[in-house]
DNA sequence: CTGTTGCCATAACACTGTTATGGCACATGA
DNA sequence: TCATGTGCCATAACAGTGTTATGGCAACAG
């Protein structure tokens, strides 16, 4: 890995990277065309990133970078857990400026990319400030969960899931055409999962069904 | 479109596609691999489905097919939201016992694939039956929320997120590393989400953010 | 018998990621 | 100064992808 600034080329090629990620989507995203709108031949992406991959690694780490420092910068809501709803909400301002970017990094949309090791550690360098949010409001009392990383997991998996309808316009209803109807949605389901953390236990948990066996797999549908 | 079952080789086509992608994943859904594995030549999948698009909206109207029979099919569980519950753990049951299909359905893994009018509307035979779960919750008065299609958005990228964040291993921690671990989270969220839409609202919502604005999309990231 | 229609194989086209070949510029050592 | 090597890169090719133009063959209609 050569030191950053003193190659103008990788530059040049990793902002054309991204101009046609933003611009024209990730279908856009060929060896052939980054290399023409970087003005170099193809081959400049394997000399500097390896391959197609090692070029997508580092859009995860810049994509990562950048979202895990809003994140960072994210303010606190008012009301209990409100650093991690201020979180939530930077989440999904910040999915839905970079769509594109964001499917690259979450929705598997290049084909059997596999992220390197810088790219998961730009990705567990964005839980960070989760975990951190997290553990900050286990020390207030706010939460009735002991494991912080469940709860992690329950957030990440909520707010991911709200921005993904939207991102790809699907789920039950029509609440994903609207921008201001996905916005009362998602403050709906934000509010219902602090409830739900935050509540002393009220239901007992109805495990009542049979455990998943993975032999229940079948072959045709 | 020709009525089923007078033509063998179409059918031969959508179960070598099936058996492709539920035994190799969806990068070997390839025409000419397809082709090869039904026994005829690529030309099949044009004058039968149109394409490989059509060949992949056919494939979503089967999986959407058996993923809403499942969710029909799901037993309710003891509890408020009982039928909702039983419903989401049918969700996550087939999403884990056809992980290639799902991702298929849900993942965008196929390039610039949008879905056909019948697979759109297979898709919408899925969401029918989760409606009608909340529609019964509401009936019950067992639901906080007025609006059915908000509580059904939120239950299904509740779920949805769970579920994805385990088929790609992604999260902020190590819970979807083991199976054990991802359904204890899964349940533990099935009972905050249900905590958090049958309780009486206690805590106010917190949105002193500002409004998501379109224009602070920025193009380097 | 003639014409038409439906199904399909061959071969080609444009495109993809990747790489073998070779050339050029520059640094290093004798 | 000259030889050598190293790094960067363009050209052209390879295998693979989705798609289609061409044409052949069988079955049916007039």
């Amino acid at each position: 890995m050569t030191t950053p600034g003193d190659d103008d080329t990788r530059r040049a090629i990793l902002d054309a990277a991204l101009n046609l990620l933003t611009e024209q989507g990730h279908h856009a995203l060929t060896v052939r065309r980054v290399a023409a709108a970087a003005g170099c031949s193809t081959i400049g992406v394997y000399t500097w990133f390896g391959g197609k991959d090692g070029l997508v690694d580092a859009l995860w780490v810049e994509g990562f970078g950048s979202f895990g420092a809003a994140l960072k910068r994210a303010r606190s809501a008012s009301g209990p857990l409100g650093r991690l709803v201020g979180q939530a909400r930077a989440y999904r301002r910040w999915a839905l400026s970079h769509p594109s970017h964001y499917q690259l990094m979450f929705f598997n949309v290049i084909p059997d990319h596999r992220p390197g090791p810088d790219a998961a550690d730009a990705a567990a360098g964005a839980y960070a400030s989760l975990l951190a949010a997290i553990e900050d409001a286990r020390g207030r009392g706010e939460l009735r969960h002991d494991d912080t990383g469940t709860v992690a997991h329950i957030c990440w998996a909520m707010v991911h899931g709200l921005v993904t309808l939207q991102l790809t316009n699907s789920g039950p209803e029509g609440v994903s055409d609207s921008d201001a109807a996905n916005r009362r949605a998602f403050d709906a389901a934000l509010e219902a999962l602090v409830c739900g953390l935050t509540h002393p236990r009220a239901n007992p948990p109805a495990d009542g069904d049979r455990p998943i066996t993975r032999a229940t797999r079948s072959r045709s549908v």
